[in-house]
DNA sequence: AAATCCGCCAACCGCAAGTGC
DNA sequence: TGCACTTGCGGTTGGCGGATT
């Protein structure tokens, strides 16, 4: 299944297209564990059959866990609008300003929505006004970025002009702060986002950019349930199956409990090497794919 | 119910910028 | 300084699924 257009150079042997679950358990388990100092030698290090551009863009866009899901409140559209009006493309500038949104996310509201939404505006206005151009307001309240925030953005943009330099780079606005607010609704959108593919690992030696995700619900798992129950016993570090109370259970679901402890029982034979992992060394990484590797057999099964 | 249309968005590409030697 | 390599950016594509005919 292949989408864009046709590869550039050979890349014999590479997948391409849709990311498949595994693929994302992989990717995310990885980079959980070492991070992505070299996005070239990852996808040998964690046994992916991709090239390290489509993992970077992969985590970036779609299973980083700053990332938020969703729909763009009206407050992120008027920003993304405003930011557009001063920036122009500046799709990574404008993402720098909304916390959780990527640049390829803004990039396509911008054109589903927004452009859309914007030229009709400005028809409206210069029917109402013609010859009067409008003007960047400042004056919205509910804004998502910060006035100062803003205000520094206007007044880049302003020097920028005035200096009648096109070609001077706009300094870097990810040196303001975002206002990030990290809350509940945000942690949730992360389990959101991994919920049709795969959920965070949470292997016990994890490192301390996944502890905050130790820290969340865990939500309804619709898919794969048994995944999910691996992955939990997992996370809890615990050598106990998941403590539920059989007494209440009925006949049908204790039998699938039975049967979900057995499988557990079994997954955690193959898991056992979660906990033998070394730390990656030359090219071959511990998720490199081959025979007898836990997530390439879990998945086949 | 089937066929077609259309919008959405994940993933691709080429190129530019950054970094290290 | 120049080269090679890696990462980041913005434009574009096309598969998928919902809406419409």
């Amino acid at each position: 299944m292949g989408r864009g257009r046709a590869p550039c150079c050979a890349k014999v042997g590479l997948n391409r297209g849709s990311w498949t679950p595994e693929e994302d358990f992989r990717l995310i388990t990885y980079i959980q564990k070492y991070g992505h100092a070299n996005w070239r030698a990852l996808p040998k290090q964690a046994g992916l059959l991709r090239c390290g551009k489509s993992c970077r863009l992969r985590w970036i866009n779609y299973l980083c866990p700053d990332i938020k899901r969703g729909n763009f409140t009206k407050e992120e559209e008027e920003t993304v609008i405003r930011l557009h009006k001063l920036l122009g493309n500046k799709w990574s500038k404008i993402a720098s300003c909304l916390p959780g949104r990527t640049d390829n996310e803004i990039k396509n509201v911008w054109n589903t929505h927004l452009k859309k939404k914007v030229a009709k505006k400005d028809a409206n206005e210069t029917k109402k006004k013609p010859g009067e151009t409008q003007k960047p307001s400042s004056s919205t309240t509910t804004d998502s970025v910060s006035d100062n925030q803003m205000s520094k953005i206007e007044a880049e943009q302003s020097d920028d002009h005035s200096s009648n330099n096109p070609s001077e780079p706009i300094s870097d606005l990810t040196s303001v702060p975002p206002p990030i607010e990290p809350n509940m609704a945000v942690k949730n959108s992360i389990w959101e986002m991994n919920m049709d593919t795969i959920p965070m690992i949470l292997s016990p030696n994890c490192s301390s950019s996944s502890e905050v995700i130790q820290t969340l619900e865990i939500p309804e798992f619709t898919m794969e349930p048994e995944i999910w129950d691996m992955l939990e016993h997992l996370s809890s570090g615990s050598d106990e199956s998941c403590n539920i109370d059989q007494d209440v259970l009925n006949p049908e679901t204790e039998r699938e409990l039975n049967k979900r402890d057995d499988w557990l029982e079994k997954l955690e034979r193959e898991l056992g090497l979660w906990e033998t992992i070394e730390e990656p060394q030359g090219v071959m990484g511990p998720f490199h794919g081959v025979e007898g590797d836990p997530i390439s057999t879990y998945f086949e099964n």
